[in-house]
RNA sequence: GCAUCGAUGGUCUAGAGGUAUGACUUAGGCCUUCCAAGCCUAUAGCCCGGGUUCGAUUCCCGGUCGAUGCACCA
């Protein structure tokens, strides 16, 4: 490998080029925060979102779900954002400078800033000095910018509906159907792919920060004593990785490599659950093409954690240009936010557990006798009749509180029955362990990792080293030579590959090394060449974008060679 | 959002107050028996808006995008 200045401007230069990624509208001048996939990025895309699905789909059993990118209000004040997915700023009168308020009132002394009403702050603010310019502030006012996108639904306004700022919701929302979808068993998850939108004041760093991106979430409902339990666990108790714990970070160490047993045992991660995806994501990202070396696993700091989590784990990948990038977030968001859409919807969002056998509970009733208490009370009735179900009667009868009346009812008017019932089960909120996957990033950290330069005859080679489950092309055909039936061989080859279902690329324009080169740049793994040997015993050359090593092979055996290289079952090198 | 710098074919680049240089790429052709060879031909460009000027891609102002610093990053 040569000396690499800057990997980041040749790679976005690359994928400019030659069709990965693109600035949106480009001919109305681009848009900061949004960037088109071009033919090559959507299918490298769309390659590492299938291999997540074998992860989490087919391997997982967790159906992917779709639902709308624009919710209505109620869903997200619901789950926090509306109050909560703002930063509160204030404009500096005299430099016009925008701050964020509570970090002023902080650096102001004033404690607490952060759970101010904005009417608050902005008079605590008055004494403050700017951050900026340091001039006492006076009177500012204090505005929340919310990072979600708001829009009206339907016409005249009348409606308010916010573009989600992250797949999850919907999933939450759907909950109860999703429970009769799973046959009302825990545990179950589900999972989504698609655009999530947050207004980002300042994005900068290309693919990293964007206004609109990709989410590939998982929502796992799990029973909250069972968290420890994962069916599959042994698959990766022990799996090895590097792990940043918190304390680890707050004492300035190294990160410690332990298998998942062992980081369960020793509470280092939360549960069983969580580590599990904590080892499927190390896997999964590998498989896609992230070198471990440039992938760690970071434990949020307890200040740094949102409210509802009670452990949460970053992936991280080290990127030659950003440093350590957010990837993944794996967070136990526990019980939150099925809890806070039951309130807010009305609608019950729990599990009813059965017990193994069914519990002897003794349950005092108290049947009022309706018809002497009505005549007796009228329009209290009602009323005494539902406070008496919790009343605790004596022998000389109970005292109800209707309307702050304490009203005494003797006991010829009600009778007290105390009984052994069957407990056959309880209603549980389910906890969530949640992995969520910014494929944007992971398309960024592939084509970073995969640019390289060697040298191939003295001359500079680009190449992107891509695995070949991600590569968009997957193989290229060419004619050595477009006489004598050559290229009439290749074409028949190409289409046989393409029956296949793998993407083949015929190519015969130019000299075979350009065309080799073409190829290499946008990271085909294989290229087979139809030679004039080709005519007298039916094999061609199967050349191997890495090694630049080439091998003859059956023209017959092409379709079944090709396919197992392309998804990982062979390596070239193994051929023959 | 503020400050500084930048923006010329697809890419990299030269350049001047009078419509633009070269290379690579791409396309067509010739040639060519495995790694960007050679020859011929062709396509293609001054970020957007306003101002100054007879004339602006060039100077000035504003915007957009990008880089850097500040701020921000559920």
């Amino acid at each position: 490998m040569i000396f690499m200045s800057d990997v980041f401007e040749n790679v976005m230069e690359l994928a400019k080029r030659r069709g990965f990624v693109w600035p949106t509208s480009e001919c109305y001048g681009a848009v900061a925060g949004f960037i088109d996939y071009g033919p090559l990025g959507a299918m490298m895309k769309r390659r590492i979102e299938n291999i997540w699905r074998d992860f989490y789909v087919i391997r997982e059993g967790y159906y992917e779900i779709e639902c709308p990118t624009i919710a209505q209000e109620a869903v997200f004040v619901a789950s926090g954002h509306v109050a909560g997915f703002a930063d509160k700023m204030c404009q500096c009168p005299h430099c016009n400078e925008f701050l964020r308020a509570d970090h002023v009132a902080e650096g102001g002394g004033i404690e607490n800033a952060s759970t101010m009403k904005n009417e608050e702050l902005s008079a605590a603010l008055a004494t403050c000095k700017c951050l900026a310019c340091e001039e006492v502030l006076g009177t500012v006012e204090v505005f929340g910018f919310n990072l979600m996108f708001k829009t009206s639904i339907g016409p005249g306004s009348q409606r308010v509906g916010y573009l989600r700022p992250e797949t999850a919701q919907g999933m939450f929302v759907d909950f109860a159907r999703l429970l009769r979808f799973y046959r009302d068993k825990l545990p179950f998850g589900a999972v989504q792919i698609g655009k999530s939108y947050r207004n980002e004041i300042s994005p900068r760093q290309g693919m990293i920060r964007l206004r609109e991106f990709t989410q590939a979430e998982a929502e796992i409902f799990v029973h909250p004593a069972e968290k420890n339990r994962h069916p599959f666990f042994g698959r990766y108790a022990s799996y090895r990785m590097p792990l940043l714990t918190y304390v680890q970070q707050q004492n300035g160490q190294d990160a410690v490599t332990l298998s998942m047993r062992e980081a369960v045992d020793q509470g280092v991660i939360a549960n069983e659950y969580l580590a599990y995806y904590v080892a499927l994501t190390h896997e999964m990202l590998t498989v896609i093409g992230i070198k471990p070396e440039r992938l760690r696993f970071r434990q949020h700091l307890p200040d740094e954690r949102a409210h509802y989590a009670t452990d949460c784990w970053d992936a991280e990948i080290h990127s030659e240009r950003f440093g350590w990038v957010e990837t993944v977030g794996l967070a136990d968001r526990t019980d939150y936010d099925l809890r806070a859409h039951a309130k807010e919807s009305g609608t019950p969002m729990t599990v009813f557990i059965q017990y193994d056998e069914p519990r002897k509970v003794p349950r005092r009733r108290i049947i009022p006798n309706m018809s002497v208490l009505g005549k007796q009370y009228r329009n209290k009735a009602k009323a005494i009749f539902t406070e008496l179900e919790s009343a605790i009667p004596t022998k000389d009868g109970a005292d109800v509180v209707v309307d702050g009346e304490t009203i005494h009812i003797p006991p010829d008017l009600f009778e007290v029955r105390d009984e052994i019932v069957d407990i056959r089960g309880e209603d549980i909120v389910p906890h969530v362990i949640e992995p969520s996957y910014g494929i944007d990033r992971m398309c960024y950290a592939v084509l970073e990792q995969a640019y390289d330069e060697d040298v191939a005859d003295g001359e500079k080679r680009v190449v992107m080293r891509f695995s070949p489950q991600v590569a968009p092309v997957q193989v290229a055909v060419f004619p050595l030579m477009t006489r004598d039936d050559l290229d009439t061989i290749a074409r028949e080859i190409t289409t046989s590959l393409q029956k296949k279902g793998l993407l083949a690329e015929y190519d015969d324009s130019g000299a075979i090394g350009r065309r080799y080169r073409r190829q290499d740049e946008i990271g085909t793994p294989f290229a087979i060449t139809v030679d004039y040997d080709t005519k007298e015993n039916n094999t061609v050359t199967l050349r191997d974008r890495d090694s630049m090593k080439q091998v003859r092979v059956a023209i017959k055996d092409l379709p079944e060679i090709i396919g197992a290289l392309v998804d990982g079952t062979r390596v070239f090198l193994e051929i023959k």
